[in-house]
This record gives structure tokens, C-alpha cells and sequence, in this order.
DNA sequence: TTGTACGCGTTATCAG
DNA sequence: CTGATAACGCGTACAA
């Protein structure tokens, strides 16, 4: 690795101050043609490239963003890290990342090293899905910070905060299922407790009641793939021939969902022949499936795009909204069948 | 955003010098227990965190490494970055992680940006497939950084490069495929031209020849999941009921696997027990295709750990190994069957 | 054991 | 139009 040369060296060997350098640099036009000649072949002769950190010191900026996720090997993520980063590079700020992998004292230590690096603002998706206090130190860092939340929501502080109408989408869902035809709908659910999935159970409970179906059902996999797939290959030779038997189930995610399609495979289970399924989020490969995976999208993209927008709003103290509800999108595959009255 | 404290509002809170509270900060234990006493009450006073950045400017480092991929959004790349994350992460580095969408110019521009915000080091997988000529501008740069290249290789500069070794991964894919008894073996090939797609040629080609199989066949899909859907569907029809039907594909990745899966879902045409097939990168999801596809592993988080680990190491001017070559694994799954000779 | 002064690379400000 | 100087926040030699 070469000494990197500085403006004193362009100055230096042009012949001129490190101001003027710095002018030619940021500002060509207010220098003189002829100086600015003499700098800019010093500045390709020593192939001088300005150094961002100095120059932001000052400023007390740095031009980073700091975006916390649970894990970037959520497939459910990646989407939503190149929306940031595209916004961010549009507005020359870079983004530093970092998994929480869903714990609080991750979580903590992120935020610390975000705020030890001087991030000029954080996007964060709280990890944790406990309702648990936040701990106080921690809290006081957040304060300290500019902050856009994406999805959860913070106990004891107000922030902005982008989210996807999951209630709606739930709803959607189910009114979706309903329309087919099915009157036994199960309920595959995520983590207990929450906010994500409360809202989603409560889209599925407003759908059937407003049917006036009574019929309901609730099997609970904590948003995993393995989760779903083990609690439906217990659970579905229990009632294969009673009267508890769904037509259809709606999958809090696309993960379940699609762990329920492989339960199902080994069970001999048509899908959606003997039962229909409805996913949640449209992950990438959720058109793969076998079938091809009839879901509810989220504009994760989107999502991030809105959150930076935001924040680089707040970083410049311009007017932002508060709250940003996205909506979700039925996305018509082939993995539910209309059942005949 | 409230101001942030410095290390001089620290040492007047406590009564003593800057560099006192930077000696409590990084070495407590070279300080008086009193002395420390106050030093700390103050830092938690004013919940004191240093400033890294300014830390960081007279050691003329960051602690930042860039990394260079063609998409974060590729699924193939997500665990990689985890590797290169959480490797980073125990060293004390963090992260930049950036996109070239495999355009060179990209490629470029963020080489400047990483350049001048002056990371430690950067970590790239070249952009762009083409056997091009490097731009002279792009390759002085790096050349005044601290690199590790990952898969692809620079044409004139040596840089130590972690690589998957493809040609054994091929080699073994169609190795298997003979054991099980196929003679007429496909290969649906990646991206003509690329060293990638030319290695994995070759190991394909190797299996066949060291088995005395004349038979061999290669359909070009640019290593997309559309291109290989379509290819499938244009082709199969054509040599359905000829001499020139393959009992099994060889797809140079897993997203053409998937892409070939789909298209046979269609056609009808059954898998593993008409036609066999056999992916490379065991990417996620790839066990969840129908049926769950065989495949060749890349360990992809690894690639990303031995980078940063040969990267850190070249930073600190340790000894590295110039050329790292990681080995294959075979998954088997369903999609290949057994064929009686 | 503690304090002082300087350097890191740049830009803003002010003077010329 | 150009140059000198201070300031950003910290670590570190060196002095006390």
C-alpha cells in the first residue's frame, strides 16, 4: 500500500496553497483558469484522491448510515438492504450493516460502535420480538441518535417509523381464501407476542368474522421454516380424517408456508388440491415452489427506500412523517384452489 | 440530536487532563485508582463514547474494509457477506459493503469512494464477466490498496484470491451422474467465456472423457434462471422422441437447476425419474425445490471468512498464502435417480 | 502518575 | 483570486 498523498503534496508540487487545492477540488470555477491548470495536472500526477473523513471532521459528519437487521442472511432482508443502499448512494451517504441476529445485547454493542463510528443517523429494526422495557442505557444512546425504526416499534420512545400494513395484508388474505371458497381456514402463526403477528392474526380474525365464520384454528411456528414444517407433519395425520381438517391455511409468512408445501409433500398431500396455502412476504424462490406460492407481498425494497428517505430528512432537519404504513399486495399463484360450496 | 460530548468536556467534568481520561478510556489500569474513580463517574456523567473516527485519523487507519459484490440481492452472496461480517466483527472492522451490478464503471466509482474514505482494505469480486483489459486508472488504484480478490482474477496485477475450486466441483457432479448410471449427461452452461463457466466446462468435460462417453451437449443460459426456463422449454420439445434426449443436465448453478425444474414442471416432464439434474452452489431454498435438488456446495460462507482473514493479515503485513482454493461438496437430494444401464 | 503540545487532512473564515 | 490560520477529537511522545 503506497503513501497516499495529501493536499499539502498537490499544493506542494503546484506550486499554490492547500486552499486553492481545495477549491479546485470543490469549487473550480472561482479559481483562476490558469492556477487551476497547474493543480489539476499535480492532482492527476500524484493521482491525489481527497480523504471524505478529513474533510467531514469538521463538519461533524461523517456521510455513513448505520442499518441494523436481525441477519442479512434472512432472504426476507436482502431486498430491503439494497433499497437503502441505493437512496443512500443517490444522497452520497454509504451504509454500514450489521446483524443483530435478534439479540438485544447485539443489538446494544451496534449501537455503540454505530455511535463510537459517529453514523449520522441509524435505520433499525429492533431485534427481539420479546415486549420487554429496553434497557435504559441503550435508550438514552437511541435519544442521542437520528432514528428510523422499520416494522417494530420501541417501548418508551417516539420515532419515525416505517412499517407494511400487515393487519390489511392479513385481512386480505383471508378475504382471498374466503372468496374461493374455504370455510375451514388455519391460522399457521409466527413468534407469540409479536406486534408482527398479533396484527397479522388479527387481519385473519376480522376476515372470518366479518363472514361470520366460526370456524378457526391457530398453529403457532415462530416464523421458521423447520418450525412449520415439523408442527404440520405432527399435527395433520392427528386430524387427517376429522372433522378438524382445514381446506385452507394461511401462513403468517412465506417460510412456513413453504415449509408446510414440504410437509405436505412427504404427508401426500395435494397442494392445493386436498388444501390450499397462502404465504406472507413474497420471498424471492416463493414463485419455485411446487406450486408456485400464491402470497402477500411486501415492498421490502420499497420499505427501505422510505425508511433512508426519511432519515436523511431527519439528519437534515426537514419536515418528515412520522409514520409510513405501506401496503401489501396479493400476488395470485397457484398454491389455492377454489373449493365448491 | 444532542451534542456529543468530548473527550475535553470529560476531563473538565472530572477535573483532570485529556489524556488522563484517554488513559482511563483505553488502559485503566495505568491509572491511579482515584483518579480513574473520577474519570469514570464523568464518562458515565455525560455517557461519554470516544470518537473512533478521530481516534482513528493519526494511525492513519478506519477499521472499515469495503467489499465489492456484484448484488446483494443474489442470494448467493448473502452468506458470504455474513462470513465477511462476522470475521470483521471479532477483529474490530466494520463493513462497507457496496454493489457493482457487474458494470465496471460502478466498479469503479466505488473503488474511488472506498479510496477516498480511506478503508483499510477491500475485498472484490470483479465486476463484469468479460475478459476485457482492465481500465489503467481503475487498476493504479487498486494497486495502491489493500486487496483480496474473490472467484474472478485481475489481468495485470496479482492479488492473493480465495476461489471455490470449479473444476473439481464439476468434475465430481458428473462423476456421480455416471455413477448413477447416465451416459447421455447435458450441460447447461453458465456465461461463455467466464473463467467460471470455463472451469466447470472443463470438469464436466474431464468426467466424460476419463469414462470414454463420446456423448456430450451444451446449452448456454447465462447462468439465469429465465435463460435456463426458456432454453429448456424451446429445446425439450425438439428432441422429446430423438437420439438426442439426456437422462440427465449437469447446470453449471443452482438458479438454472431451478430454472430447468420449472420448465419440466410444465412440460410434465418427470423429475428425477425422466430426466435427472444436478445444480452447483447449494444456495438456500435449493432444498426446498420439487424435488429437493442435488447439488454441488459451494461454502460460501467460508469464501468470505478466509477473505477477510488474508485481507487483515495483508493489512497488518503478516504472511498471507496468495492463493486460496476451497473445496466442493456433494448434497445429494432427489432430483437424481438411478439408471439401470 | 499526570499534564502539555503536536499531528492526523481537510475546509471555513478572514485577510490580503 | 489566493494564502494563512483555526478547528474538528483523539492519541502519544515528552516533559513535569
Amino acid at each position: 500500500m503506497k503513501k497516499k498523498s495529501t493536499i499539502y503534496d498537490v499544493a506542494k508540487k503546484a506550486g499554490v496553497s492547500p486552499s486553492t487545492v481545495s477549491r479546485v477540488m470543490n469549487a473550480p470555477e472561482i479559481v483562476a483558469e490558469n492556477t487551476r491548470q497547474k493543480v489539476a495536472s499535480a492532482v492527476k500526477e500524484l493521482s491525489y484522491i481527497p480523504n471524505m473523513i478529513a474533510a467531514n471532521m469538521p463538519r461533524k459528519r461523517t456521510n455513513y448510515i448505520g442499518l441494523i437487521i436481525p441477519d442479512i442472511t434472512n432472504i426476507f432482508f436482502s431486498n430491503l438492504v439494497r433499497g437503502v443502499q441505493d437512496v443512500c448512494e443517490k444522497y452520497g451517504y454509504s451504509v454500514l450493516v450489521v446483524n443483530s441476529d435478534d439479540s438485544q445485547e447485539k443489538e446494544g454493542r451496534y449501537l455503540k460502535l454505530l455511535y463510537s463510528r459517529r453514523v449520522d443517523g441509524v435505520i433499525l429494526t429492533v431485534a427481539g420480538y420479546q415486549e420487554e422495557e429496553f434497557p435504559e442505557e441503550e435508550l438514552s444512546l437511541l435519544k442521542k441518535m437520528n432514528i428510523v425504526l422499520i416494522d417494530r416499534e420501541i417501548n418508551g420512545m417516539t420515532a419515525p417509523i416505517v412499517k407494511v400494513n400487515n393487519f390489511g395484508g392479513a385481512y386480505s388474505a383471508v378475504k382471498y381464501l374466503l372468496k374461493m371458497g374455504h370455510k375451514k381456514i388455519l391460522h399457521l402463526a409466527g413468534i407469540e407476542g409479536t406486534k408482527t403477528n398479533q396484527e397479522r392474526r388479527g387481519g385473519y380474525l376480522s376476515a372470518l368474522i366479518e363472514s361470520h365464520i366460526n370456524w378457526k384454528k391457530e398453529l403457532n411456528a415462530d416464523f421458521r421454516l423447520d418450525a412449520a414444517y415439523q408442527k404440520i407433519m405432527n399435527y395433520w395425520p392427528q386430524i387427517k380424517n376429522s372433522d378438524e381438517l382445514p381446506t385452507a391455511i394461511f401462513a403468517a409468512n412465506d417460510l412456513m408456508a413453504i415449509g408446510a408445501l414440504k410437509a405436505f409433500t412427504q404427508l401426500k398431500v395435494q397442494v392445493p388440491e386436498e388444501v390450499s396455502i397462502i404465504g406472507f412476504d413474497n420471498i424471492p424462490f416463493s414463485d419455485c415452489t411446487h406450486p408456485p406460492l400464491t402470497t402477500i407481498a411486501q415492498p421490502t425494497y420499497l420499505m427501505g427506500q422510505r425508511a433512508v428517505e426519511t432519515l436523511i430528512n431527519l439528519i437534515s432537519k426537514k419536515r418528515i412523517k412520522k409514520f409510513i404504513e405501506l401496503e401489501t399486495e396479493l400476488i395470485e399463484r397457484d398454491s389455492v384452489s377454489r373449493r365448491e360450496v
